[in-house]
DNA sequence: ACATGAGTTGCGCAGTTCTTCAAGTCGTGT
DNA sequence: ACACGACTTGAAGAACTGCGCAACTCATGT
């Protein structure tokens, strides 16, 4: 393939993980990668603003990890990278690895931590 | 779920992608998931300060994504979950994709983005 | 035409993160 | 004991994010 690309890959791998970084985001896509909502839906379930929801939406769309339609009166959004699933699983293993290994240390320290 | 949790995962997993949300982080990862590296490596193949460079790797120790240890004069650093490997591969698969996707549509609209 | 529910956008403030410079620590060789 | 290379830490300003409020758009129902 041709392609050393310009943007390095390194820096577009590093705004991917930067649009992952927040946890309304993490949670609108396991909402999503479950099934298509509303946003008044995500509305429900998210405990956040309407219009800070909004906005994580946007950030979503911006780097096409969702897309959207209306239907009537509501607007649908949906993942469009099935794959993501597969990464928020990845990441959820790792996770508690580190948390189970940390846990095995701070035990002693905080006990608060621990329920995962 | 059974499950309140104190740390809700959902932002366990926020906080973890915050960490890889950065160029140098990722170009740390990916060199220290082929191999070992001392600090003055890292430093020859990144073109950060030696002090931004220490930096990012407190970052990825404070989340123990990475563990060193001293041998003579150098600081050798290595990744603490090999996991990661496939997790930065996911994410290159994904992005590939959405690269891909962006750049049939971008083509013919903004060729300035292209190159970049 | 108007009101209403559903979403989005713009803006300003508060809180974080990045980056650089200067100063400090820790081993090794002399 | 001293100097030097290899790193780390602290601090301060710039740059960026996150959040809530108010204003706005758009489609539907009356």
């Amino acid at each position: 393939m041709g392609c050393a690309v310009s943007v390095p890959l390194y820096q577009a791998k590093a705004e991917f993980f930067k649009t992952l970084g927040h946890p309304a985001r993490i949670r609108i896509l396991e909402l999503l990668s479950e099934r298509d909502h509303a946003v008044h839906e995500l509305l429900e379930k998210i405990a956040i603003e309407p219009s800070n929801l909004s906005q994580q939406l946007a950030v979503l769309r911006r780097t096409s990890l969702v897309v959207f339609h209306r239907q009537g009166g509501e607007v649908i959004y949906s993942v469009s990278v099935p794959e993501v699933r597969d990464l928020l699983l990845a990441a959820r293993s790792i996770l508690s690895g580190l948390i189970a290994a940390q846990g095995d240390l701070e035990s002693e320290l905080s006990p608060t931590l621990r329920a995962q």
